[in-house]
RNA sequence: GGGCAAGUGGCGGAAUUGGUAUACGCGCUGGUCUUAGAAACCAGUGCCGCAAGGCUUAAGAGUUCGAGUCUCUUCUUGCCCA
């Protein structure tokens, strides 16, 4: 027996493409397993071993239970981050970019998976992204897609457009950078139109965790609520209003207006107005920016009659908290029971009354906003009501007195979709010289990006290029120009998954008998921080292209969603507070750690998610190397649950490999042990223990319980060790290491086949399946008054005579019982004896 | 501030869903082997106690024959939203 060398054993099996592949033509039964495609940004990174070896597990599981399965991988190749590399290296962000596939892929294989490569898409590709504006174009003639004016959150660093999304606490989600407010002419896909239907559609995505459902429900942020008009007091005009909080109408002290109100134009001619608004365009125009500025505002000379109590006037401000694109621009204040108002009417020093009880005694003075249930008080008709039922009260009278309506809100804002940048996907869209925009002819896709473009320059590359955008409008033949704005990337990764059912159709974004046949996606695996963003754009396409293709009939693109932890590690500085790698720090024998180069003391911090930054990181490469696939496979699922953080640890993935070696020389104990004459009862024994494990090996990987998983196997060797010093038939131990290494294929795949051949298996993908009813020992717990005073060994559904005849003999609990009035005896079948004395 | 999770040895975590708490791994301790080290193997490892035994799932209460699991209160941590 020689020691297991997994380089030889891996090598020989990572390319062969039979027991790499989980197809399975002629099974009735199909499995679309997809994990999030990666973004090429150099090399594969340990998030993306523990992702695709997740969903390795999965498909390869599920192959082996007799399913069709569809396992393909693809490049999320456009973004800005090629272009930033290619200004420094001075290469081209396509060449950049495809190198990157190129050693990304060569790292994914070395995994092991059972990646099906003839699919492999790319979406800076052409023939990718020529799809994707035949969608837009689609998208635009069905009335999806729209232009439209308006205030942007423009990232000064990156120079481009961000999405709502894409800014995180007022700052752009890559560059970090604060985020400022811009007005220009945008594309957008228009979202809202969808607003009901993808918060509704929540309800069919069983297989979602709640969690992420809740959040995307947050995100769409229905409210219903109502418009009112206030009438300005000496005038004819109104102000129009909305509020989810009309039953806090008798509390209201002021008027607020967003500055973008069209009211501002009685002020724009003020010098101090102007410098107000100056003021207010420096904040983001996200809520939570809004939220976290100072509260200010402007005072104008002009009052409204409170619709409700006669002879009151509200004074009307200007004020940065409020948004022009949420409900109507405009909100009356009611300062007890909204923190915004409270804090504005502070500093302004307004009016500010009760209007909801908080259920406390002689609390005359708020020191902030009360937001809570309660009942209504000091408001008239509507006292002692609660909130709910003064809602629906105050809204009859508003509309009742036909100043107002009933009206349903949605936070969801359109997704804006144009980016200033290269690296896209071009929208395929051209302006004539009459300033009508038309799409492109589609027999004139794909509008490919140029390849001599000067990245050095500021702006919009394309916007730049000195030929480029100039084309001619097809249908009249007359001179255009291109838009040279580029789609957001998010676009690209909102219906990939429709196209890998058939990635090498010519003539439309995909086949649609091969998308009737794959879709919806059975599983999808990716990390929880696309939890919005990604995943509700995908499910925002899927119910665009239902809309435009009838024939398809997909609501929802993801059956099943699974949202894996990250991995994380110890972070380590020096005494100058330099971060350092792992790989740079030496452990001593007294538990100290020291920088390796001069023996300094290093510090060490407590595990974060591997971020570059911090250096916290290992290369999922060289761990191959040094450990094997099959180990980090293994360990990458051992220590935690998938869907929980897990610390990377180096003793952790070398025990995995010592596992490994375990059983590759249990499997050449069993090989090499001489046959022994006539069966004993060990054997059936033993089979009977080793399908118990089977059984919970099966359901823990059903579960997705894979360190559970694991762990059996660890105790499935030990059972092995143990057995394999009696005299067990060696037939008996052979057949039962096949069960073991079958279940071991989709965890350690390379030396569970190695195995397997050299055990001479006929039939490895017959996945191992067991009937529990056969087992015959159980262990019952006796116990008096509830506390266990020993196990007894039981027959299957002993009865309770048989088992208190065991129980009251037996050693440990004999001494409690004998001599002792027994009250009552609690007996749960196979489980428990329970004396109450 | 609101919502949602979660809290089990030195650490990561398990517990058939109300029925043997601490599986499995890491770490640690001792031993065998070795010139020595590494590796490998064996044994031990929640806490208190010489032992018998007692205590223990963030803290406290409750329901139950029986609670890590269910209910309530408090504390702490994480995530999302504000």
């Amino acid at each position: 027996m020689e020691r297991y060398n997994f380089h030889k054993v891996e090598e020989k099996w990572r390319n062969n493409k039979n027991v790499n592949s989980v197809k399975k033509s002629g099974s009735d039964k199909k499995y679309y397993c997809l994990e999030m495609f990666p973004y090429p940004s150099g090399k594969i990174h340990m998030g993306h071993v523990r992702n695709y070896t997740i969903g390795d597990v999965i498909a390869r599981y599920k192959f082996l239970n007799g399913f069709n399965v569809l396992h393909p991988m693809g490049w999320d190749a456009f973004g800005l981050p090629a272009e930033n590399a290619s200004k420094l290296n001075n290469l081209h962000p396509s060449k950049w970019t495809n190198q990157n596939i190129k050693t990304m892929k060569e790292q994914l294989k070395l995994l092991g998976l059972s990646i099906d490569w003839e699919r492999e898409i790319s979406t800076c590709n052409k023939e990718y992204y020529k799809h994707q504006q035949e969608l837009f174009i689609d998208f635009y003639n069905a009335g999806l897609v729209s232009k439209k004016e308006t205030y942007v959150n423009w990232d000064p660093v990156e120079n481009t457009v961000l999405a709502n999304e894409q800014v995180i606490n007022g700052k752009g989600w890559r560059s970090n950078a604060d985020v400022e407010r811009k007005k220009l002419s945008q594309w957008f896909f228009n979202i809202t139109k969808f607003s009901d239907e993808l918060l509704n559609d929540l309800n069919l995505l069983k297989g979602w965790p709640n969690k992420v459902k809740l959040m995307q429900k947050n995100w769409i942020g229905k409210s219903v609520g109502c418009d009112l008009e206030f009438k300005i007091s000496n005038s004819k005009d109104k102000i129009k209003i909305f509020t989810t909080r009309p039953d806090t109408i008798f509390g209201a002290s002021f008027i607020a207006l967003s500055i973008d109100h069209p009211l501002n134009k009685k002020f724009s001619n003020k010098k101090d107005f102007i410098n107000f608004k100056k003021k207010c365009d420096k904040f983001g125009t996200t809520e939570e920016a809004l939220a976290n500025a100072e509260k200010l505002g402007y005072l104008t000379n002009l009052k409204v009659e409170h619709p409700f109590i006669k002879n009151k006037e509200l004074p009307v401000y200007f004020a940065n908290f409020v948004l022009m694109d949420y409900g109507s621009g405009a909100i009356f204040g009611c300062p007890a029971h909204d923190q915004r108002d409270f804090d504005f009417a502070k500093k302004y020093n307004l009016e500010i009354t009760k209007v909801v009880s908080d259920g406390k005694k002689n609390n005359n003075q708020l020191k902030e906003a009360y937001t809570g249930d309660g009942n209504i008080i000091n408001s008239d008709f509507l006292n002692d009501l609660n909130i709910d039922d003064a809602k629906n009260k105050i809204i009859d009278e508003i509309e009742k007195k036909k100043i107002g309506k009933k009206k349903t809100l949605f936070r969801l804002k359109d997704w804006g979709i144009s980016r200033q940048r290269y690296w896209g996907c071009p929208i395929p869209m051209i302006y004539l010289e009459n300033g009508e925009v038309v799409p492109v002819d589609k027999s004139e896709l794909p509008i490919e990006l140029p390849q001599d473009v000067d990245l050095s320059s500021k702006g919009n590359p394309l916007a730049s290029h000195p030929t480029w955008k100039k084309t001619i409008h097809k249908v009249t033949g007359k001179q255009a120009t291109r838009e040279t704005d580029t789609l957001d990337t998010f676009v690209d990764s909102s219906w990939y998954f429709l196209r890998f059912c058939s990635p090498n159709h010519k003539f439309s974004p995909f086949n649609e008998d091969d998308a009737k046949y794959w879709m919806p996606v059975d599983q999808y695996i990716g990390g929880i921080e696309h939890a919005i963003l990604h995943l509700l754009y995908a499910r925002f396409f899927t119910k665009c292209i239902n809309k435009i293709n009838k024939k398809i009939n997909i609501s929802e693109p993801f059956e099943n969603l699974f949202t894996q932890g990250m991995v994380c590690h110890e972070t380590y500085k020096d005494n100058q507070e330099n971060w350092l790698y792992p790989e740079e720090v030496q452990k001593t024998e007294n538990n100290i750690f020291i920088k390796k180069s001069d023996k300094s003391k290093v510090t060490v911090g407590p595990p974060e998610s591997m971020s570059k930054s911090k250096k916290n990181t290992v290369d999922p490469e060289q761990m191959i190397n040094q450990y094997g696939a099959d180990a980090v496979r293994l360990f990458i699922l051992s220590d935690s649950p998938p869907e929980k953080d897990i610390q990377w640890s180096d003793t952790g993935v070398a025990s995995a490999n010592k596992f490994l070696q375990k059983l590759w020389n249990l499997n050449f104990s069993v090989l090499n042990r001489k046959k022994t004459i006539g069966k004993t009862s060990l054997d059936s024994e033993f089979t009977k223990k080793v399908d118990v494990f089977v059984y919970k090996i099966d359901t823990s990987i059903k579960n997705f319980r894979f360190n559970v998983s694991i762990a059996l196997f660890h105790q499935l060797y030990s059972l092995f060790k143990e057995s394999i010093q009696t005299n067990i038939e060696k037939n008996i131990l052979e057949e039962n290491l096949i069960k073991f290494m079958k279940l071991l294929i989709p965890f350690s795949p390379h030396i569970a086949f190695e195995c397997l051949n050299l055990l001479n298996c006929k039939n490895i993908y017959q996945w191992p399946k067991v009937d529990l009813s056969i087992n015959e020992n159980i262990n019952l717990a006796v116990q008096i008054n509830g506390k266990t005073r020993d196990i007894v060994k039981i027959d299957k559904d002993a009865s309770e005579e048989e088992v208190r005849e065991l129980a009251q003999n037996s050693l440990k609990a004999k001494k409690y019982i004998i001599g002792f009035k027994i009250k009552k005896i609690i007996f749960v079948k196979n489980k428990i004896i329970n004396y109450i004395i």
